[in-house]
DNA sequence: AGACTCTCCTGCGTGC
DNA sequence: TGCACGCAGGAGAGTC
């Protein structure tokens, strides 16, 4: 389950592997790897064809290319089970491999999009003209994330604490800040002792501050361990084993004892989703009644 | 606008 | 052994 850190790492790797070389064939190998793209597959191929990749760029989760003299990028998420890698042209094919991308040069390897459940895909996007990296227009709503220099911390505090709605469900929103999915909000949430559905605009300034910063260090450490393992020729992106997971606190510990407290971690139901927190350090403060 | 739900998808673990 | 089902969850679309 990719999510910020992990993400940066596959943008790194794309940065070093596949930047700078022009594109000679594209293969769609299944239609809904690229349906975010307005057009058919023989388009996205066709806009790609040629080009060559600019520098990898990264908002949130979502990963682009621009390719420069277009006015356009090469757009990626990696969804639920995405993975980018760069194999050798002669490697077999993987089970769920849905986009192949080769290269005029001699280096012998080829970008690969892979994707069992096929929630990630790849577009050529317009780039928004009005940024220097060459942002798809269709991340216009996505907010910076809390590791990018330009991330606008007493907005997000103020943003945050106006908000009805629980705590997690504003670090899921995209729109508020960016990077943030189940497995390092549940993360955040227990280093700041907050209840997932504690109402935002509850929050006190200093709590609200204190979330943001575990938000930070949680998300800064796992990219610190996952930055180490992408050293090969592989673009490293396996969410499933991420390097990360001996690290939690809370995701995936049901039953567990607290690591502050030993109190038995507990799951909830939570969205179609689940929710680890531990029943004694993050407390749901009694609603008011009014 | 903000809050909220539904839906997409496949593989794996579990229980009958 | 086989089959049904729950679960994993990012985020766009849609409703109110």
């Amino acid at each position: 389950m990719p999510e910020l850190p992990e993400v940066e790492v596959v943008r790194r790797g794309l940065d070093k592997w596949a930047s700078g070389r022009t594109v000679s064939s594209v293969q769609v190998l299944h239609p809904r790897a690229i349906r975010r793209h307005q057009g058919t597959a023989q388009d996205f191929a066709a806009q790609l064809v040629g080009r060559t990749l600019g520098p990898a760029q990264r908002r949130g989760k979502y990963l682009w290319l621009p390719l420069p003299g277009t006015g356009s990028s090469l757009l990626g998420h990696l969804g639920m089970s995405g993975q980018l890698l760069i194999q050798p042209e002669e490697a077999p094919e993987e089970t769920h491999l849905r986009v192949r991308v080769r290269f005029a040069d001699t280096l012998g390897t080829e970008l690969r999009f892979v994707d069992q459940r096929t929630f990630g895909g790849l577009a050529v996007e317009d780039a928004d003209p009005a940024d220097p990296d060459a942002a798809p227009v269709s991340l216009a709503h996505i907010a910076r994330d809390p590791l990018d220099p330009r991330f606008d911390d007493d907005a997000f505090l103020a943003a945050l604490r106006r908000r009805s709605s629980g705590v997690k469900r504003a670090l899921l929103d995209q729109s508020l800040i960016s990077g943030v999915g189940n497995i390092y909000a549940d993360e955040a949430l227990w280093r700041a002792r907050l209840h997932y559905d504690r109402p935002a605009d509850t929050l006190r300034r200093p709590q609200a501050e204190l979330l943001l910063a575990s938000a930070r260090e949680v998300m800064s450490a796992a990219l610190a361990v996952g930055g180490t393992s992408f050293d090969s020729l592989y673009v490293n992106v396996n969410g499933e084993s991420g390097y990360f997971s001996r690290s939690l606190d809370a995701y995936g510990r049901e039953g567990e004892p607290c690591n502050r407290c030993a109190t038995p971690m507990r799951r909830a139901a939570w969205m179609n989703r689940s929710s680890y927190f531990c029943p004694r350090c993050q407390k749901l403060p009694r609603p008011r009644t009014s």
